[in-house]
RNA sequence: GGGCGGAUAGCUCAGUUGGGAGAGCACUGGCUUUACAAGCCAGGGGUCACAGGUUCAAGCCCUGUUCCGCCUACCA
């Protein structure tokens, strides 16, 4: 049963494409029709850039899901993990673009269908890549439900969702200042543009009043948009001003009339209180001029070079524009000065280029009244955020939520389902194209060439993939979701809106857990760039240390915080970890090789096992409960760490070694047939533990040791047994493990080699319950201190030549074969002393509190009592053994 | 401007209802110990940011201060 064929150096090449396979061809991965929800878990991956490909942080998003999803599974919930891929409008159209751009094409050579079927061949043929990477990373989804957001079933919720929103009133098409990317050329919504704080200049420009020699002063940052003024703004109630409002200025360098008007949006104590309104190019100065009844004066082109309403400056960019105008207004004598400022500049989220405010009409969707239900769904607890204060975060944007913009000038994407009558102008918003119009019948119709935002679809993401607007079983079985894990850059641009988008098209929210997972940064807490050359390429983690070890590094480090600081170093000592749990796998599978599993008489062995046997248990079943609790808290990083250190530190550390002598005696069968099937029960445990997150090792290991479950990621999750949860048998071990800690330190400070043997006097002060236990678990001793003659007894005299240490209610002698230096060992005890007699006075102090004393608890006192009653009397007997020193 | 989070060992962070300051990594010394040198044993290292307050008792609760980070906003 128990094969040792294993290399000392645990190689996960091979091994893991051999499980992963195996669970494929076992369907283990696949969800099952269940309609009693309580049975099922869910878990709807957040779609990766079709275009992409693995980066860090997707392992840890993935790492996280899966281990919710396998510990789930072996709980025994029905579970799915969702997977798919999210078209990515501007990511992907940009691929591609740049493909055909070395063959010196841009898509208008192509044509809109000649480029689309391009990207569709590009995404055939690349589009998989971040799946597989997925799976190399031991991804447990449900492959056979494989979802990308413009598959037909996806796509026709989209295009549902788009006319009952049309329909209802919640979306409308407007002309509006929106958020222009020169680079994407497209619109943008407020959330894609991102605000960079940067130096600039604030310009200070005389406009002349017209018929007088007089000059009103404008500030401003941006000079190249006064070619687009059609107004000068002051307060109404600014005295310096008052007498200006109604009056002409003259726009230099164009000559064009503007009027001054009174606003009371102007603030008097800005610049010189007195502002150019450009309403074609900034939201504030639109508004103002839906006011005033402005004129409005694009002054662009879509690529972001001026167009002719600028006059000379025509076909330069805003950059250049800039510079010219700057020239010309200084030449001409109207510009009067210029000071340093400070100012956010929007940039484009996908391309970092700055965001033109742009005048254009679009498709948006009335926010408020959609985030009504959202907030108060999070309100009433229907979701939870984990860690809570993102709840805030939520609830800040949503209370402050503006429309959005949903078309985009993209060709990849869900066309807006809008077809023009060309006849009668009127708007067919349908979910498939109509043959004519609904109004005049005619069949003159074109559609709206705008595709709509990628996080429109991703919004529908937790019901589409489910088969939504089809009532399937699916959607039946599996929503709402249990589980979201995303990280918190996306709060507003996915969560927010799969929550406002469930709400109304499913009635019920998407799902009712959100884990925000933290962000990935470098070792030094920096954003991790290919330009700063600080990237950890989970590629090639996975090549060189397996994803084992990437995944056990990610989640022993994923904490509550935002942010997780990830470095090569850390990866390497959970690689360590992975060779520790192969090297304690091979110790067992070597000494259960006489051990016949199936025929345990387990009732039989557990009745008769020893003291560490039990105590080891006891630490398991605390392990299970502790992994339990932080698992269901979603405390990722306390769950690895909390069976880390229990497999190394107590089970590799202590146990293995404690046992070692009963393996390899033959007098005694039945102590070795109890350590044996103690050493099995707690591996076993452990690899079941440590299954969600290091899959393929336990699975590798698990077929060498189990002889019942055909597979680790279907076997059963520990239980917690009370029963076997034994404070007093640990307090005992404990004890047992500082007196060998106390011996090893003495050799150590004496520098006594570890292999060399010593004599040992154990002397117990009068107390039988002591003796006891340690007489009868001496051999523990034995099995982990190098032992020649040995002595216990009550009251033993201290031996010629030896050094001393003192517990509690013990005093430990070894004797050295020459002549102790009488110095250091006095040393070796004053410094133990300070130590003690520094924690003796801080107990005696507060029992001489009477405050204490009569306010505290009764168990706190207690304890205090105890404390200063063993801490006295290891002093008395410290400074009994220094006097005798001399 | 508004909001949120953070400050504990050299580094990254735990620290549950207030009751003896912890882990991992790093560092120092020792060890060919029949699972593992990717290992084993031992050790050093902290005014818990600062100042007050509540309490018998504060890393933890309250107030204020300083510094750092993030999000958000229409002062051109």
């Amino acid at each position: 049963m128990f094969n040792n064929d294993l290399p000392s150096v645990y190689d996960p090449k091979g091994l893991e494409e051999k499980w992963y396979q195996y669970w494929l061809d076992k369907d283990y991965f696949k969800a099952h029709i269940q309609l009693d929800k309580e049975k099922n878990y869910s878990i709807v991956i957040p779609p990766p850039n079709v275009t992409g490909s693995l980066h860090i942080g997707h392992a840890l998003n993935n790492t996280l899901q899966d281990i919710l999803i396998r510990w789930k599974r072996m709980e025994g919930y029905n579970t799915l993990w969702l997977p798919g891929t999210d078209h990515a409008g501007i990511a992907t159209q940009n691929v591609v673009e740049r493909e055909i751009s070395k063959e010196n094409k841009t898509r208008h050579d192509l044509g809109r269908e000649k480029f689309l079927e391009r990207i569709w061949q590009w995404k055939e043929k690349y589009g998989g890549n971040i799946v597989n990477q997925l799976k190399r990373l031991g991804s447990s989804c449900d492959w056979s439900r494989l979802r990308f957001t413009l598959d037909e079933g996806l796509s026709r919720a989209v295009r549902k969702v788009f006319v009952q929103l049309y329909k209802e009133g919640l979306i409308y098409r407007e002309n509006y200042v929106i958020n222009w990317c020169p680079r994407c050329q497209t619109a943008l919504a407020d959330i894609e543009v991102e605000s960079v704080e940067e130096d600039a200049y604030l310009y200070y420009i005389n406009y002349p009043i017209k018929d007088s020699g007089e000059y009103i002063t404008v500030a401003t940052v941006r000079p190249e948009t006064m070619l687009g003024d059609t107004a000068v703004a002051v307060h109404p109630d600014d005295p310096r001003y008052k007498r200006l409002i109604g009056k002409i200025a003259i726009l230099p360098l164009v000559g064009r009339e503007l009027s001054i008007i009174a606003d009371s949006y102007v603030d008097p104590e800005f610049g010189t209180g007195a502002v150019k309104i450009t309403p074609a190019h900034d939201l504030n100065d639109y508004e103002m001029g839906k006011r005033h009844n402005l004129e409005f004066i694009n002054l662009l082109n879509e690529d972001g070079t001026l167009n002719e309403q600028a006059g000379k400056f025509k076909g330069l960019n805003i950059e250049e524009a800039r510079k010219e105008v700057i020239e010309a207004l200084k030449n001409e004598g109207y510009l009067k000065k210029v000071e340093n400022y400070h100012h956010a500049v929007g940039h484009c989220y996908r391309c970092n280029t700055v965001i033109e405010p742009y005048l254009s009409k679009q498709w948006f969707v009335k926010m408020k009244e959609l985030a009504e239900p959202a907030i108060a769904a999070v309100e009433e607890g229907k979701i939870e955020f984990i860690p809570s204060r993102w709840t805030k975060v939520y609830f800040e944007w949503m209370k402050n939520i503006k429309d959005w913009c949903i078309s985009r000038q993209l060709w990849w994407g869900h066309r807006i389902p809008v077809w023009y009558c060309q006849d009668c102008s009127t708007l067919n918003v349908e979910e498939y194209e109509p043959s004519s119009c609904k109004k005049c019948g005619n069949q003159n119709l074109f559609q709206d060439p705008d595709v709509l935002d990628t996080w429109f679809s991703s919004a529908l993401w937790p019901f589409s993939t489910l088969g939504w607007p089809e009532e399937t079983d699916d959607l039946k079985s599996f929503y709402p979701t249990s589980t979201l894990v995303t990280g918190f850059d996306i709060i507003f641009f996915w969560v927010a809106r799969m929550v406002m988008m469930g709400l109304k098209f499913c009635q019920e929210v998407p799902f009712k857990k959100v884990y925000i997972n933290p962000l990935i940064r470098d070792e030094k807490g920096e954003k991790m760039s290919k330009s700063k050359g600080n990237v950890i390429d989970p590629l090639e983690i996975l090549e060189e240390y397996g994803a084992d070890a990437l995944r056990m590094t990610l989640s022993a480090l994923t904490i509550q915080g935002n942010f997780i600081c990830l470095s090569e170093e850390r990866i390497k000592g959970f690689r360590n970890f992975t060779n520790k749990i192969w090297n304690v796998a091979r110790f067992s599978i070597l000494n259960l090789k006489d051990f016949d599993l199936t025929n345990i008489e387990d009732d039989y062995l557990v009745s008769n096992l020893s003291l560490v046997d039990q105590w080891i248990l006891s630490r398991l079943y605390t392990t299970i409960e502790m992994m339990q609790n932080y698992l269901t808290e979603f405390k990722f990083g306390e769950a690895a760490k909390t069976i880390y250190e229990f497999t190394w530190n107590e089970f590799c550390d202590w146990y293995i070694e404690f046992i070692k002598p009963r393996l390899y005696q033959k007098k005694d069968q039945l102590s070795k047939k109890t350590a044996q099937y103690t050493l099995w029960l707690v591996l076993s445990n452990i690899l079941k533990l440590l299954h969600p997150f290091m899959p393929f090792i336990t699975e590798e290991i698990w077929h060498r040791i189990s002889y019942q479950e055909e597979s680790i990621m279907i076997s059963t999750w520990p239980k917690v047994k009370d029963k076997f949860i034994q404070p007093k048998i640990e307090k005992k071990v404990f004890k047992i493990m500082d007196i060998i800690k106390t011996i090893r330190n003495i050799k150590s400070d004496m520098n006594i080699p570890f292999s060399k043997e010593i004599d040992l006097f154990i002397s117990i002060n009068k107390d039988d319950d002591l003796f006891t236990l340690i007489q009868e678990n001496i051999v523990y001793i034995e099995a982990l201190i190098k032992i020649k003659e040995l002595k216990i007894g009550t009251s033993i005299e201290k031996p010629p030549y030896s050094v001393t240490g003192i517990l509690e209610g013990i005093e430990i002698y070894i004797p050295l074969q020459k002549l102790i230096d009488i110095e250091e060992e006095k040393n070796r005890l004053k410094k133990r002393l300070t130590k003690i007699k520094i924690e003796l006075e801080t107990s005696q102090k507060k029992l001489k509190n009477k405050d204490f004393i009569s306010r505290a608890p009764e168990e706190v006192i207690m304890k205090e009592k105890e404390k200063s009653r063993e801490l006295g009397d290891i002093v008395a007997r410290l400074e009994n053994h220094l006097k005798n020193l001399q």
